[in-house]
DNA sequence: CTATGTGCAAAGGGTTTGCAGGGGA
DNA sequence: TCCCCTGCAAACCCTTTGCACATAG
């Protein structure tokens, strides 16, 4: 049984065959998917699941902690799986819409450094950066 | 005449009444309105003013640089005018909904030379902290 | 005078919600 | 069985757009 599913265990919630697909797609996508594409995926598995499910799905595991909502940009949000163990950044290459993930302790600490100088403590933060590839030769 | 007036003349763009008045709402704010804030502003001045022309006022001075666009939590935009001398983040306080802006030249740099390890130049970015007041009598 | 800009209202796109029926526990 | 959950379609919210009129240069 996998995270999510303990998690709708722990918190009472049923775990339907809805939920169970949603949850899988989730753990199989390694990219940063959107709605319509978590849709489409969920959908191939089951194609009776419908949209508003999806939309309804997404919130409850986001408030459960189980996922991540990303705005990247756009208007639409994407999704990852929350992993502890794993905190990253995204890098996204303005030209191809290419999303490099990366680690930094550094900026992790520099994040909560600022906030508690202001007088806060850190709960989260957002942060993207956006770029393009370096011409290399070019030196 | 101000920044964006001056743009307009160069970009050889109409400097019509609305665009003047929307102008000066924005420098007039000092804190970070949304669109339906600033139509009530510009509203103030000339109640003729439409919220299309809000919104296709605020992209264009955004395109030309004067402006910026933040995307604070929310779904709706907010806005700030751009201060090239006072590159700056927020905090957002997420009790009160309060933002703190501050500097950090320590993160300015880091964001630049990370994007630059990953082989990436940084066009831009997004940043926003949120956290809650610390208690310092807790201590 | 003419092309650019405006106001209005309708359309768009992503997301949420009301409701009646369905299915885990 | 009982209540939570789902599917559908309509509603919502923010933003954009088509069109006819207005106006800066």
């Amino acid at each position: 049984m996998n995270n999510i599913e303990k998690a709708c265990k722990e918190k009472k919630l049923k775990l339907t065959s809805q939920r169970k697909i949603i949850a899988k797609v989730l753990s199989n996508s390694n990219d940063h998917p959107n709605v319509e594409e978590l849709y489409a995926r969920a959908n191939k598995i089951d194609s009776k699941i419908g949209i508003a499910t999806v939309y309804r799905t997404l919130n409850l595991f986001e408030q459960l902690g189980l996922i991540k909502r990303l705005e990247i940009g756009e208007r639409k949000a994407r999704y990852e799986e929350f992993q502890r163990s794993n905190e990253h950044f995204h890098l996204v290459d303005i030209e191809s819409g290419n999303i490099v993930e990366f680690q930094s302790r550094e900026l992790e600490d520099l994040k909560h450094k600022i906030a508690h100088q202001l007088g806060f403590k850190l709960v989260s933060s957002r942060l993207e950066l956006y770029g393009t590839l370096l011409k290399k030769n070019k030196y």
